[in-house]
DNA sequence: ACATTATCGGGAACAGTTCTCAATATCGTA
DNA sequence: TACGATATTGAGAACTGTTCCCGATAATGT
């Protein structure tokens, strides 16, 4: 687990590596984002600082993933999701709630992570594809939604 | 495999049960669609049918989808891509070119297919989780866009 | 043939996101 | 600290993909 300073600098230095500055707004986006159990929409980003401007918002959002910090993930949901890139959190995969819209991580074991690696491998070379990452996406409905999995 | 012929008429009966007729306009999506190979934006529908009006075909991607025939995806690719429902299709996932956003079915062999329903229920019952279905999609770029993939 | 009802097609409306631009804050330098 | 150059901000306009509206049309059952 890295701590949240080191974090805070990793993500500096990507910006400052392109010319931009680590700003106040670009720092609570940051701070939400890392607090965060999963992605995160613009209306609930706004929701928890309520103090940033949406236009502001999006535009750092824009800059965040340009540097490599920020991944902006879409689904059927309405709204973008938010979060941050892997190689500063770690790999993980989404649940994505079809009543709710909302999203969270998950991990899977690390040899059944490396079995797929292999599988997508062979499975993209053989149509001349280049894979360079993945995601999995599992619908259904969350805890909240459906409270008594096993019910009527 | 089944024959075009069968598959129409399963479609025709899932439109009926909804009070919805199988007119022509929708026969000619789904004619597109079962051509593909892999989901297929609203232009490039379209573009190989040119006689669709857009406000009709967006109107019978949704009763299509309504009627359990068409499935909706959505990604960062501007456009929805629209394909058949995998029950009328195959199970099957998504490679995703990020150079021209061109999307692509892969099929993974059954038993990983297996492997991972089981890592899946495992991970989301943990949390309470109601898992539906999954979607596994591979980022890269295709033969096309990079046609020389150990190239400098 | 007729009445009923679904569908069509053109354009207006809508929502999420991006862009514009004048005002402001920040940084490096002296 | 003061200054000049430049990045950033924030409010609203503009844009884009998609959905809605509604009068006209086509299909269905009797």
């Amino acid at each position: 687990m890295r701590t949240q300073l080191e974090l805070q600098r990793l993500v500096r230095e990507r910006l400052v590596q392109q010319g931009q500055r680590y700003t106040n707004g670009r720092q609570e986006i940051v701070e939400v984002l890392l607090a965060a159990d999963g992605p995160v929409t613009l209306p609930a980003l706004l929701g928890s600082r309520p103090a940033l401007p949406q236009s502001s918002a999006y535009r750092n959002l824009l800059v965040l993933e340009q540097a490599g910090v920020v991944r902006r993930l879409v689904h059927n949901t309405g709204h973008a999701h938010y979060e941050l890139v892997e190689d500063l959190t770690s790999h993980h995969h989404h649940m994505i709630c079809e009543t709710c819209g909302t999203i969270s991580d998950i991990e899977l074991a690390t040899p059944l992570e490396a079995t797929l690696d292999e599988a997508f491998d062979a499975v993209t070379a053989a149509v001349g594809f280049t894979a360079r990452h993945h995601a999995i996406d599992i619908y259904g409905e969350c805890a909240e939604c459906n409270p008594v999995s096993g019910g009527s």
